[in-house]
DNA sequence: TAGTTAATGATAGTAATACTATTATTTTTG
DNA sequence: CAAAAATAATAGTATTACTATCATTAACTA
């Protein structure tokens, strides 16, 4: 991923952290190591107490970056949310053909993450595998309405706007173009899980398939022919 | 739901459990109280303590009928999969028009569910609620391989099996049969979810337009009118 | 440069979780 | 009625998810 502009930010809810781990070389080490130590052992396994041991330092000064893995795990989700909605931005905004931009944004949404050099302590890489494996933990909790109106999941939501609207701008007329456009995003993190996980319940087997499939879906719910 | 055979049995995998909870009245007491707890609370903050105390048992002899909440989950979600799929089955087996048998289908997987009287310790509509906030956390976790291969994820197999067969049967030159399918059974928890939750993200309002959408959706994708 | 503040680290402690083990009691069954 | 099976009671362990306090180090300021 190739930026214009330099020293982009990636804006995440200030809520989701105590003090902002951009600030500090430790707040960017609890980042770095957290999206490896989790990506491994997996959401329900980790803690901060193994990170702290990983990146040597103290729990407690882990805690005074996030109030909980809850948080972290949102910041983390949010930060990659919040990367792709920049890709997806960058890559449609000049296009003027509608359904050339919405296949685009199916593109961005579908094809391989890779490493940015704009963040050298994200790996971005393993973050997608975080979303794959532990975004929906983020919010199938008790806790989601509160969250939600505390702003957690905004820019998931602004999203799957976007994409609602480019569905909109092809085929004004299509009633669900809500549905799909989330169906897209939580269904594309899906089949990634099932081409590891469930061969079998799904035809999709690299990348490229999936971009297939799921251009197949959303422009034949538009009446329309792919333009691939 | 009426049932044709009386004394219906939903068959789960046995490794799921210690003891059969079917073959005595704790264990359906701890199925049946279990099912309200985590659907009042969430699984994260269930537990077989608060279980025990709720059916005035003990923790000890709860774990004597499931080896630890997680394989609690997988049995309940088991006999839910289990449950919609032989209603599925009895729904879909007798018609010859495959489209409609599809259409069909799909309505089983989007209709509200009822209470079946036939199983009178499962409350069927908490059961649901656990299935769409609590399913996914089944098989997103480090061990799923593992517990694939012990067959945990069988019977929700079977039926994605099922539906792609269906959509075969309407479309055999279709290459994403497999994808169409588990897309959209992972595709309705995840709508209902968003009503709930997200409403700004789904177009769905109640079940009649969830399973509008779909019915659009898959058909769209074989290119084939609707038939409501 | 000393003094203050901020950041981090070390240590300890708590309540809850997710169990295991043992023994006692009750219920079922032959 | 005795033996076996099921359940209950109690206790104990390691880990988790924190909170609190105090010590140390780094940074910045008068």
């Amino acid at each position: 991923m190739k930026h214009i502009i330099k020293n982009v930010k990636i804006a995440v809810n200030e809520k989701t952290y105590v003090k902002d781990p951009e600030s500090s070389d430790l707040g960017k080490r609890i980042v770095e190591h957290g999206i490896s130590l989790i990506s491994e052992m997996g959401f329900e396994r980790f803690t901060f107490r193994k990170l702290g041991n990983r990146i040597g330092s103290n729990e407690s000064s882990i805690y005074r970056y996030f109030e909980n893995k809850h948080k972290f795990l949102i910041y983390l989700t949010s930060w990659y949310w919040g990367w792709k909605e920049y890709q997806l931005v960058l890559t449609t905004n000049s296009i003027q053909d509608e359904a050339v931009k919405l296949e685009k944004a199916l593109r961005v949404l579908t094809e391989p993450v890779e490493e940015d050099s704009a963040f050298l302590h994200i790996d971005e890489v393993a973050l997608y595998q975080i979303v794959i494996n532990e975004y929906s933990k983020s919010f199938l909790t008790k806790e989601v309405d509160r969250e939600n109106k505390e702003g957690y999941f905004e820019i998931y939501k602004r999203m799957v706007g976007r994409l609602s609207e480019m569905i909109r701008a092809v085929h004004p007329g299509y009633p669900y173009a809500g549905s799909l456009a989330s169906t897209v995003m939580e269904g594309s993190l899906h089949q990634h899980f099932l081409m590891e996980h469930f061969p079998s319940l799904t035809d999709c087997t690299d990348d490229r398939s999936l971009f297939d499939y799921f251009r197949h879906l959303v422009f034949s719910s538009l009446n329309l022919q792919t333009h691939g």
